[in-house]
DNA sequence: ATAAAGTATCTCAGTGCTAAGTAACTTTCA
DNA sequence: TGAAAGTTACTTAGCACTGAGATACTTTAT
């Protein structure tokens, strides 16, 4: 059994003897199967009228607290994009009428975005399907494959400091 | 021990206690590994005057064949990318002086993409620094442990076909 | 009380990608 | 042989992101 990264392992093993390309073997994998898995989840998101980047911020604020709230702040550590990136997003979602912004009002530079009704109803209806989507690209692995897989990837998002919060 | 992701599973159970939310054990954390790894990249290749792309076009051309070239499809196949960004990439790469485009020999509508002397000479100086950093954000995890997910990710990989070529 | 440092959000120019479309050429097959 | 279908690479408009910087406010330290 051999996917496409083995093939480049190979070509490295010829062409450069004097290197150990096997860090290539997990890093390599695992960003093909990102672009695979984005590519998939992609299309689940436009059947909806969405995109990853607003899907990550209506699903953040589903999740987040019974309100549906979060600050610009912690929407961006959660999703990992810069602090504008973050603004645009919510200009966006703003627009169609799935989030409001609020005035926080215990600091004056700060903002509360909060889930409108519409993008409740929006991200209930889709979340569903995306997670859908999620296991139908997971079938290949057996349950204790999975749960093998999701521990070492929590062992090494550990070891790169990943915290909770 | 918990990482960022057993928080959101957290959060999904407690929101929407009728939802499974594991398949985001393993989607959430290569997402955020993909981007931790990403990051840590990217700050190498800044060191040597690139990016991603790039790098991704030249480690290509490198370990393709003993002439480093490839047409722009096998490019193309190869990175997971459009052709027009290929196209796109190559016009950066060409006028940096790093690869040239010559007409295929066989096929009018072809082109024959290879590394110059100097692009030879900044993907061999460059790919060593990359191993190693790539092998530094692997080192939390044991040889065996990085054999077994590196093994899981090919059975994942061949599960969706992704195949040799 | 006030200056300095820190924080929260937003703005904007620049960048690299996608999607769609074009032009040139090759293959297939009636 | 000639028309239709397929392939190869490129072009371009539009989009979402980054990185740098601006603004407004809060906290800390004196």
């Amino acid at each position: 059994m051999a996917d496409h990264v083995d093939l480049v392992l190979e070509q490295w093993r010829a062409r450069r003897p004097d290197l150990d390309p096997s860090p290539m073997g997990i890093i390599g994998r695992m960003s093909r199967l990102g672009a695979l898995f984005d590519a998939e989840l992609r299309r689940n998101f436009a059947k909806h009228d969405l995109d990853r980047a607003s899907f990550d911020v209506l699903a953040t604020l589903r999740r987040s607290n019974p309100e549906h709230s979060l600050t610009p702040a912690g929407l961006m550590h959660s999703s990992m994009v810069t602090s504008g990136a973050i603004s645009q997003r919510l200009d966006r979602l703003e627009a169609r009428g799935l989030v409001t912004r609020a005035p926080s009002e215990t600091d004056r530079r700060g903002v509360l975005v909060s889930l409108t009704p519409e993008g409740l109803e929006l991200i209930d209806k889709v979340l569903p399907t995306h997670i859908d989507t999620e296991s139908q690209l997971l079938a290949g692995l057996s349950p204790a494959e999975r749960d093998q897989l999701a521990d070492l990837l929590r062992a090494l998002l550990e070891s790169l400091g990943d915290k909770r919060g």
